[in-house]
DNA sequence: TAGCTCAGTTGGTTAGAGCAGCTGACTCTT
DNA sequence: AAGAGTCAGCTGCTCTAACCAACTGAGCTA
């Protein structure tokens, strides 16, 4: 009955003070006492808090507003596809199945769109990529931040970090299950082809050119992954 | 030290003994044992889970392999637009355009293809939306219902459940301020015709007419709401 | 003045006791 | 024999009290 309602209470402290992010919370003393409550459901209720990013603890230095992030939301579709995978599910599948529905209507809206100065963020991007490509390097960074880079002309924070949430759930998931690796020269390509499709202001083309690249992972995807040895979660059944 | 990894621990329980939604984990006491650990770190790591939607507790009866619904999501997104609109932040505003901009996408995919037992359910959804505008009831469970047939022809769960958790912390986040009520006999027209162009096939008729529908909830959302007294969140700084 | 040390504050962990909700079997009544 | 009520046992929930561990900053030392 308390500790449903503690985790309410404390975050209506948060709204009913305004305290922005990165903002001190009372002590676990001091919190016992507002709450009346005793330290360990104090504890309970503020660790499901810090689960939700609404709340960062740091050992010995105090409690804080959390960042707000939608880090707890990549952790959840990550273990969520994750759990599907081993019971057979399709569910790595359907996360890129999401993210390709999402970017394929947002370039069309974005095509011919994009401040200049963001375009050519993205020629570098990409050079960076085919540079990687070339010493073998992997691409994992660059081709998020080209995807970062691409949907921030939509000039809508919560967008661009949903976007990059979805990115990050799909790339742990897919190291972590130890999947087919891209071929770079493909991927380089693809990118080009997205930066020139976007450019030229043609959105049926971006649309095109972004359903390709997805498609191209989608293949590695149904390849079924050579049995990795290594694999953390072997076993153990 | 411990904490993070006994979250980490149970949810690789989870994973490698494969277990389904619903299958009962161990009692406290056996997973005390088995992490080496005491209760209370236990109970805190199964809080934190329960948080993430990844475990579910059951006072008296024990504890289960959660939904992996994206319950926790709701809840996070929608504190993270009530902490930022109490700050002065365009937050609910930025879901609004996050649910306008992915919603869009899709409908322009889905114009035409939509089997006709979706169609024929989608007819019933409006028409008992004009009844309930009628009799002045609340719209908000049909709408709700309505959008989500809607995107069913999408064949994916996941992506439903994304749409649909987006439109659930709006519309917590909206009710929690108390935002000036939508015309029904407006909002009954707008969703017939988002009806009628996604039946013709006609995908940019059907984009617009889901625009013209945010639009119009956008309208309602920066005219500001006069001030509520009863509002839970006053005062109180 | 620069660096070190240590005391104080804060969160992390453990232990043991008792409370509270739920289930299912047992018993008593009809 | 069938039904309803009771109670024993599991389960999770809360509290208290003590100690451990990480970090900060003031004060001391060189």
């Amino acid at each position: 009955m308390a500790a449903r309602d503690l985790q309410e209470r404390i975050k209506r402290l948060i709204i009913d003070r305004r305290l922005p992010s990165g903002a001190p919370l009372p002590p676990e003393p001091a919190l016992m006492e507002y709450l009346g409550a005793s330290r360990n459901s104090v504890r309970e209720a503020l660790k499901a808090l810090q689960a939700m990013g609404i709340v960062e603890i740091r050992h010995g230095f105090g409690t804080y507003v959390g960042p707000m992030s939608l880090a707890p939301m990549i952790e959840g579709l990550a273990f969520r596809t994750v759990a599907g995978h081993y019971r057979g599910e399709d569910s790595l599948l359907q996360l890129l199945e999401l993210r390709e529905a999402v970017e394929t209507g947002l370039v069309s809206r974005l095509a011919g769109r994009i401040p200049e100065a963001d375009l050519v963020e993205l020629d570098a991007l990409v050079d960076r990529m085919e540079h990687q490509a070339a010493r073998g390097a992997g691409l994992a960074e660059t081709d998020r931040a080209f995807h970062a880079t691409l949907y921030r002309g939509l000039d809508n924070a919560l967008l661009s970090e949903v976007l990059e949430a979805f990115w990050d759930a799909f790339h742990r998931v897919r190291t972590d299950l130890g999947g087919v690796p891209q071929d770079p020269r493909v991927t380089c390509r693809q990118h080009r082809e997205i930066l020139d499709a976007v450019r030229s202001g043609d959105a049926r083309r971006a649309e095109e050119a972004i359903r390709e690249h997805f498609g191209n992972i989608r293949d590695r995807l149904s390849t079924p992954a050579p049995h990795d040895p290594r694999s953390r979660h072997d076993e153990r059944v």
